[in-house]
DNA sequence: TCGCGTTCTATTGTATACAATTGCGGTCCG
DNA sequence: CGGACCGCAATTGTATACAATAGAACGCGA
């Protein structure tokens, strides 16, 4: 979208995942407006592409609050993403080119790089690890996928857990890497779906672990 | 949403689906409002919700087009709904209580009733048939398969093809929908989701074989 | 004191005017 | 005659003012 646009659905999304504001919590259109520094009309449409990503809801009369997620949701949430995404994973693994499988290399070994130190670099991991799963929804070359991922993966979650992985998770997450381009580079649909789908399904566990049992301390 | 705004979206949506406007023509914003009669501004509401449907694209600067789906998309978009609505069936089958049991049974008696007859009456099979699905998709309790499915499913096609079933195609969703029946009453997800499954993938190679083949001629 | 209705206020929805951007066409120079 | 540049027209983007609606607070009567 556009300048003012897109600057208040960036700002607008960052302070909801800052954590400043609680889940529940209401947000009036004139708020988010003064937070974003432009107009309500942009904020609106800001407010649209946050309601889809459930970031944003609307409560019983049009009024905006930050999104709860019950546990059950994100379960369901992880589920949909593997699914999705490992239906990606196995069309791009027809698709792939020779170009696109060695960026892929180049990005992973930029991911390996950045956790396999005494202390992980965790913004350029969350950074390639992004540009890793983006290039494979590329190579998938569905218009469809390309939009209904997206909301699915939404940072929140990913960024929220990055923080609480352990380093060997990380390393895990290299490693899975280059197993799916090793099923890539043998086009092998059916083992770089699997593979896609225990890369995102270990990460949900590491999530949902870490997370959950934090919280009934 | 509102009402100008969801005047807005319907009025277009019809529109584009009455085939008055062929895939790749431009529409700009101000012809979008005289045909729906509100401003602006509710308009860009109603596109934007279009966008996500996939029924409009921006192309490259900004301006509207109507969308025109390769085959290869209108695959996807089958493949992509048989996974999530089956998924939807298996987290229903789960979860389904009596009552809505018996309202499927209600609504598939209605829908059954509408194609065995000489004339089969289109309109009572489409209606029924949807609330078929969407209350599948209530039961499975999961708001973002219920932000998802619905652009997935979205009329365009099964409108298009519900006027290029035979007959038997529309008596053989009856059956599908018994068994789906016989599938929750037993909660048996992987039963349920199965049917779902090919339910689906029999519509649509019934579609691709009607639109396909009379293309090709 | 409780329940109900009424008014007032906060918030969202719509229209319109204006700004910015982009495409198109015409013209001028080589 | 061809190509590039410049300027106008069409289209989208943004702001602001106003309308409609839903919620809250207050007061009145039973």
């Amino acid at each position: 979208m556009s300048r003012a646009s897109d600057r208040a659905y960036r700002k607008i999304r960052s302070f909801i995942l800052s954590g400043e504001v609680r889940p529940g919590m209401q947000l009036t259109e004139e708020r988010l407006s003064e937070i974003s520094g432009v107009s309500r009309t942009p904020v609106r449409d800001a407010v649209q592409r946050l309601e889809n990503e459930m970031l944003l809801v609307r409560s019983a009369s049009k009024r905006l609050s930050v999104a709860d997620w019950s546990n059950d949701e994100i379960d369901e949430m992880f589920t949909l993403r593997a699914m999705l995404e490992s239906h990606a994973t196995e069309r791009a693994a027809l698709r792939m080119d020779a170009d696109s499988l060695r960026r892929l290399r180049e990005i992973n070994e930029v991911l390996t790089n950045s956790v396999n130190r005494p202390e992980p670099d965790i913004t350029t991991f969350l950074d390639a690890n992004r540009q890793f799963h983006d290039l494979i929804l590329a190579c998938a070359q569905s218009p469809r996928l390309s939009k209904l991922l997206p909301a699915l993966v939404e940072q929140p979650v990913v960024n929220r857990t990055a923080n609480q992985y352990s380093q060997e998770d990380l390393i895990q997450s290299g490693t899975d890497h280059d197993e799916l381009i090793a099923a890539f580079a043998a086009k092998d649909q059916v083992w770089a779906g699997a593979v896609m789908t225990s890369h995102i399904r270990r990460a949900f566990h590491s999530f949902s672990g870490a997370t959950r049992s934090t919280v009934e301390d």
